[in-house]
DNA sequence: GTCTATAGGAAGATAGAC
DNA sequence: GTCTATCTTCCTATAGAC
């Protein structure tokens, strides 16, 4: 009854793996769970997976992929630093307004790796990713206008994913959409005063 | 054999809890691992709580209880409001650089309280709870050192909020004590920019 | 490879002797 | 109230027929 190759099962279990863990939480992400979400029996699970660990580290580095590709795509270059920086910021903000559930699991992620004995430098791999994409947007639209921060790029970097980052998690828990894009705003602005024509 | 009081079992099953879950995650906070923690007997654990769901709402409130009077505490008015926020600001990072593992199991609960049937509301009541605390905070300051802010005091206590709990977090994960202390210098100078005499 | 059936263990909760 | 022993359920993982 072979209907489909064991990679497609793969793929499709860790589908089925991040919609259950999206909708239902990580805790509740059970072997069980996923197989019934991809409509498949319970035994498939061992023959395409040596344990449950293998499948959580292809979810990882499957939403990692994910949230990187989808800040590389967010570079947005304009005209001036603001309007890149607005666009940019504003590309990143709206999906977390379409996919709240989305962001969510990536912070059940991170705490889950924190825990887990075998995912210890998971979330610390995570966050550099995230720091590093980060750098890489500051440089790249640095170069691209001719500019340079005020302040260093690492600790610019590091207030961008900060700012990004904790108000991503207080408007998933506390909602306030306009004090939200208000702060999204304000940090922008002030962000795009520290800039300086290169000389 | 009653060595001890029922209430007086409550309140230790609750200090064992938060030691367990500090030391261990949520996750593995079980009844078991509890009562171990407190030396007492499994069947101690079901006459002292109806179920885990009453112990861990007792653990969350205990927790929250502490964040506030910790930033009630941190409260310190000083001659100008730049040298106030500083000083309050730097009462509280010092209290994270300390003791890491207290504001981890803070978002630990977070996240469990967002997905725990149940537990529905804990996690917004708790960020309404900092919020609230913060715009306390401010607008306390403000009235004593007879200053006004350039943004609505809702947003800007949701901006420092925001910096504050997105860089405990990611301080947590990736470390990097100068580039967070640097980030958090200059949010406090940045905000401190943002006041004006009141006229 | 594919599936059913089940092992083996840990979870929350309870029964019932004292 | 106090404790031991146990129930029920659900987990990951495996055995073994096809």
């Amino acid at each position: 009854m072979a209907r489909m190759s064991a990679d497609e099962r793969r793929e499709r279990l860790v589908e089925a793996a991040i919609t259950v863990m999206t909708r239902d939480g990580v805790a509740r992400a059970t072997t069980r769970a996923i197989v019934a979400e991809a409509e498949m029996p319970l035994g498939v699970f061992h023959y395409c997976f040596a344990s449950k660990k293998e499948l959580v580290e292809q979810v990882i580095g499957t939403i990692n992929a994910h949230a990187v590709s989808r800040v590389m795509a967010m570079t947005d270059t304009r005209a001036t630093f603001r309007e890149s920086l607005r666009a940019s910021v504003q590309g990143y903000w709206e999906h977390v307004l379409t996919h709240p559930a989305e962001h969510m699991l990536t912070y059940e992620l991170t705490q889950y790796a924190l825990r887990q004995p075998g995912f210890e430098g998971v979330a610390r791999t995570q966050y550099e990713l995230y720091l590093g994409t980060l750098t890489a947007f500051l440089d790249d639209i640095a170069n691209r206008l001719a500019v340079t921060y005020e302040l260093p790029t690492p600790v610019l970097a590091r207030y961008l994913m900060t700012v990004v980052d904790g108000l991503t998690l207080n408007w998933i828990i506390l909602g306030g959409e306009p004090e939200a894009a208000a702060v999204l705003d304000h940090v922008t602005d002030h962000v795009a005063g520290l800039v300086r024509e290169r000389s």
